[in-house]
DNA sequence: TAGTGGTCTAGACCACGGT
DNA sequence: CCGTGGTCTAGACCACTAG
């Protein structure tokens, strides 16, 4: 391994693992350089790759702070979901993990490697207040991750869960979208009338794990809480 | 100016105004060291900053390579536009380039800087083939941009022109998305039934012209043609 | 004032691509 | 084989932040 992917690695799994929370400070690039036997070029990169993927900012004449909210990721939020924060967010779980079939719900392609797999399948309806607003189909390959199926989500995040648990990290997605009348299950569970409009989310989310995607229908209510999504160099 | 970033400037400008075509090869590192008198950190610096924006792919044992389309910038694309390509694709002008007034459809914050100056308004019809797919509604302020409303633009591309001919670039976007129903004109527009589902998106696309942003209100029927996105780091 | 990150120099060796 | 980008060393000076 190189000796910055070395030091990246390093500091990545202790941001993940929570000895760095958010706002703390990392060694600076000096200190890396000392306890590394490096030179500066080098720390310096490993700390460029942990800023390109949003775990840190540097700042001229204070160091790199870890930061809390990964750089936008082009993932497309609930306007509220993370605005209304965690109090008045509620995810009920329609289905908690289970091993399961591939569904051909998925309208992405699924590789060999992974329909050869376990499925792991969870659908969760996700309220604001009292409000459901979206309901959110998953499956993914069991690829040594049975104990998803046992405990229960860091946070009730499962990409929290991702991360502090198995080190896996959201590296891309592909979206396709649609605007749909809601079918019956979606109306009942979103309390609306067939033939409302409802928006509809094919998610394929590429991890840090090669061959190893997570593939998601949504189903979300945008009159109150619509769709949105942050993007910038 | 940094020495990094005048090499940078000269290149993207060298890249925006044709000169370095796609697929065309950037000077080596080695030989901007010669040409600027700098050492090659400084050269890759200026390169990385290119690769960074989307502008260049490095090839090991070969050289940076001038790339046609810009890194994914999180920009939600109607999926068609871009498989079908020119021949395709038709943008009918609803209304041509002109000074107006500053619209209250759109639903970002527009600055006090942009709305004290004109506002210059577009309207577009984007058809697939025989489809009609999306109505497009675009305000942006006539910071020097009087042209717009004289000449074509280049290739029927908008980014394109103010790539080439003004040298701005997109460097983000705010979207919201919703699910509604096409309302009078949009449905005649669509040629659909009024009660359709269409997709409501709103833009503001934030430039590299610090202060300029362009807002912009589509709407698309998605049932042949889904609107896509896709992200990585 | 001491320590931080930002820029830059002047070298070196390596892996990879095309000829 | 030669030239390319990728990694790395060992320094230097600067602008900025905090105590």
């Amino acid at each position: 391994m190189l000796k910055y992917q070395k030091i990246y690695n390093d500091l990545k799994i202790q941001i993940q693992q929570g000895f760095y929370k958010s706002g703390d400070l990392l060694p600076s690039e000096n200190e890396l350089c000392n306890k590394y036997s490096i030179t500066r070029t080098t720390s310096r990169k490993a700390l460029d790759e942990l800023l390109k993927e949003g775990f840190i900012e540097k700042k001229q004449g204070l160091g790199s702070v870890v930061i809390e909210r990964r750089k936008s990721l082009g993932l497309l939020n609930v306007k509220g979901f993370s605005e209304a924060g965690g109090s008045n967010v509620k995810n009920i779980f329609l289905q908690k993990p289970v091993i399961s079939e591939w569904s051909d719900q998925i309208i992405f392609h699924v590789s060999e490697e992974e329909t050869h797999t376990d499925c792991i399948h969870f659908e969760r309806l996700r309220c604001i207040g009292p409000d459901p607003v979206m309901v959110e189909y998953n499956w993914l390959a069991n690829f040594e991750l049975s104990s998803l199926i046992e405990k229960e989500f860091v946070d009730q995040s499962f990409f929290k869960t991702l991360s502090q648990q198995y080190l896996i990290e959201i590296i891309g997605s592909k979206h396709e979208i649609r605007a749909e009348f809601a079918n019956k299950k979606i109306a009942r569970l979103l309390k609306v009338d067939e033939k409302t409009p409802v928006l509809h989310i094919s998610v394929m989310f590429i991890t840090s794990k090669p061959g190893f995607n997570i593939y998601a229908e949504l189903y979300c209510i945008t009159e109150k809480y619509p769709v949105s999504n942050f993007y910038k160099i």
